[in-house]
DNA sequence: AGCACGCCGACT
DNA sequence: GTCGGCGTGCTC
């Protein structure tokens, strides 16, 4: 039984003692677990045990009649544990929705009432005067040909509950149940599809043209029509009555993109993302799990979910960061949808305008097959890219003269401006310019931002607020903010062009629900040109009318400290510029920058991601970094900073010891940021060419770390395949 | 993780 | 004497 604990054990368990059910791998258990109970996962039967015999306990309750985790769910999960060397009990937490880990039951199906005969002998009318609510719903039951769910009744005033009990009790209908968690009932209408262009054919054709295991990388620019691809292709999975699951980044999943797909299949969809309630996730999960979903679309932990008849599996923005668990079990979803697709026979697309170098890799070794689509859907035009030298152009408030004229020209041209920044609040720097002081988070490295309209300081690390201090707390001199966030700009493009509304978008401005969409909507309707806003405007969301973008602060990252910083650039880069002039009109985009002639801006500007990939990836190869080695990282973090080194000094003792001539470890070292909300981090870097003998070394490592005393000092986690070194 | 046990210093 | 903090070990 793999239970919900941080050890690398399973345990071992007699059946129960008075329970007839039959034990399954995959069944849900409840199980005596030291002095409480929890509820685990049955992952394998066996005659015998290593504990002694008197050591073993019973099972107390086998949960579920059939397994909720089917044999290759089971294998997916038992092969995560292996890869991410991380606790099975947390490995198969991750695969349930939480109502199943409480130990809820499935859904196996929603109410129906049917029409018996004596209720369709029964006139409504009869009923109209002692019980209207009746024979409202015996009237709907007789539109509806005969049987009703909850959805034709949800609409009626009052307690149709009730009503409907006593329809029941009087036998005029039938209570059954639809055995399936969806009862979805298809309206014979489907969307139009768009014309296709060649190269969207040929995509189509190839994978249409394969029934069994391939790794397809959809390379496309912005505005390319992936998403077309992706419909004709669950298209056709549907036609052979297949299932596909679809994972997109956290902000992706937006109701504009279900929308979309709910416009165009008349399939039933489940959505599997945060904002659902823990019922309605259950309720989607199960869907999947029993078929009566044929889509579904979720953020990374869908990759887990139990699917009835797959048939394709598509990981759109493959590229992007958030398809990475950031904390506790660090696993890839991109990577386990590969890994699911090869062991279920079926075909997997990758698609992304600015992929991974992973999956680029994975393509000049014959691993993935490379379908490109170079040009815009409809005919539009690649924007015109300007770059804007700050050295000449001075800025105000962030905005350089010839990015105030484009604006404007925009603006007096009927079109839309995106402006990006990735920085929310007012400035980023509170400063003092008689002492020099600057004002610092108390818990973690960083600086406090200034937030002007709520008059606060914030620290974007850990939440920490205080009160705008009037004067400096040293000298008492006056206090003068640096730099740029959302919240200035804001009001500066307020002052430069007062008779049009700006609509930001950020974390700030957000915040309330529904927020974003009312915003998105007053762009999307024309009521406002000028938008603004950080990271949340680049995922997932299309304005048709853009046809301008302004990139305000192009240095950060620039620098990056982390070797995949360069990467992470150019992929925001090309995403925000893809922004810009999508339909009829061609688009341009205004890039500022300090450093006009870094060469990672000029290549980018110049040839494209493309061209910059290549050259990037031939550093790194150089350098000796992913995807030409494999990384696994030792993190460590503590309120003492001493805790923390103790154990990563100790772990490369540990490292040294075991390691093997194509193994490098470099550490420990203090994170970038050392501190955060008051704990010191660092960490321990494994570097290998050779993917098996890095995972050979850490299975051992890891059985030695769990020894080590240190261990149990600090709070640490192996992170395979780091996304960010920090 | 969550819990118990045991050791040690601080206080009624 | 007893209370409670922390380090350590164990959970089938």
């Amino acid at each position: 039984v793999a239970l919900p604990a941080p050890v690398m054990r399973i345990f071992d368990y007699l059946p129960p003692e008075n329970q007839a059910l039959q034990p399954q791998a995959g069944q849900r258990v409840r199980v005596p677990f030291g002095k409480s109970t929890r509820v685990g996962v049955l992952i394998g039967l066996h005659n015998h045990s290593d504990v002694p015999p008197r050591q073993l306990r019973n099972v107390l309750t086998i949960l579920d009649v059939e397994p909720v985790l089917d044999a290759h769910v089971l294998k997916l999960a038992k092969w995560a544990c292996r890869y991410y060397h991380h606790p099975p009990g947390e490995v198969f937490a991750a695969t349930l929705p939480k109502l199943l880990r409480r130990g809820g039951t499935l859904i196996r199906g929603n109410s129906l009432w049917e029409l018996t005969d004596a209720g369709r002998d029964k006139t409504p009318d009869s009923l109209r005067k002692r019980a209207p609510l009746q024979a409202q719903i015996l009237q709907i039951a007789r539109d509806t040909s005969g049987v009703l769910s909850t959805r034709e009744l949800e609409s009626l005033s009052g307690d149709w509950r009730r009503s409907l009990a006593a329809l029941v009790e009087k036998k005029y209908l039938d209570e059954k149940n639809s055995g399936h968690a969806f009862d979805f009932v298809p309206v014979g209408r489907k969307g139009a599809s768009p014309v296709l262009n060649d190269s969207q054919r040929l995509a189509i054709e190839t994978i249409g043209a394969f029934e069994d295991f391939r790794a397809y990388l959809l390379d496309g620019v912005t505005g390319s029509g992936k998403t077309e691809v992706y419909l004709r292709c669950i298209e056709s999975a549907l036609e052979k009555n297949r299932q596909s699951l679809v994972l997109v980044p956290e902000i992706g999943l937006t109701p504009q993109l279900l929308d979309r797909f709910r416009r165009r299949l008349d399939v039933a969809i489940g959505a599997l993302h945060s904002g659902l309630s823990d019922t309605d996730r259950l309720r989607n999960w199960c869907a999947s799990r029993d078929g009566s979903a044929s889509v579904i679309i979720g953020t990374r932990s869908a990759v887990f979910t139990p699917l009835a008849r797959p048939g394709l599996i598509i990981v759109d923005e493959e590229h992007d960061a958030s398809l990475k668990q950031q904390d506790g079990f660090r696993y890839s979803a991109r990577d386990l949808a590969v890994w699911r697709a090869r062991e279920l026979n079926i075909p997997v697309i990758l698609g992304s305008a600015t992929p991974s170098f992973e999956s680029l890799e994975n393509v000049s070794t014959e691993r993935y097959r490379l379908l490109s689509l170079p040009e815009r859907a409809g005919g539009a035009k690649q924007p015109d890219v300007h770059v804007i030298d700050l050295r000449i152009h001075d800025p105000s408030d962030g905005l350089s003269q010839p990015l105030i004229q484009a604006i404007r020209r925009h603006l007096d041209a009927n079109g839309q401006i995106l402006l990006y920044l990735n920085r929310r609040g007012f400035a980023p720097v509170l400063m003092c310019p008689g002492c020099g002081n600057i004002t610092e988070c108390r818990r973690c490295d960083a600086r406090m931002v200034v937030h002007q309209g709520r008059s606060r300081l914030v620290c974007h690390h850990c939440g920490a607020e205080q009160g705008l201090p009037s004067a400096c707390p040293d000298c008492e001199g006056t206090l003068r903010t640096v730099g740029q966030g959302t919240e200035r700009i804001e009001q500066a493009l307020g002052r430069l062009f007062p008779e049009q509304p700006v609509v930001r978008i950020d974390r700030d401005t957000t915040r309330r629900r529904g927020e974003i969409e009312r915003r998105l909507d007053m762009i999307r309707g024309g009521e406002a040109r000028l938008l603004l806003g950080t990271q949340m405007l680049t995922k997932g969301h299309d304005f048709p009318g853009v046809t301008m973008v302004g990139i305000i602060d192009a240095d950060q990252g620039l620098f990056g400290t982390d070797f995949r910083s360069s990467e992470r650039l150019a992929q925001t880069f090309i995403q925000v510029a893809g922004r810009a002039g999508r339909a009829d009109r061609p688009g341009e985009v205004f890039i500022q920058t300090w450093f006009p002639d870094h060469p990672l801006l000029q290549i980018l500007v110049r040839d494209g991601y493309g061209q910059f990939a290549q050259q990037a990836m031939e550093e790194r190869r150089v350098a000796g970094w992913p995807p030409f080695t494999h990384l696994a990282l030792l993190r460590a973090e503590s309120a003492q900073r001493d805790n923390a080194f103790t154990f990563l000094d100790e772990a490369r003792v540990v490292a040294d010891e075991l390691a093997t001539e194509n193994l490098r470890i470099l550490g420990p070292a203090p994170a970038p940021m050392e501190r955060r909300s008051g704990r010191y981090r660092a960490q321990l870097l494994i570097q290998g060419n050779d993917r098996a003998a890095v995972h050979r070394f850490l299975k051992t490592w890891r059985v030695r770390l769990d020894a080590l005393k240190s261990s149990r000092r600090t709070r640490w986690s192996l992170d395979i395949d780091p996304a960010e070194l920090f």
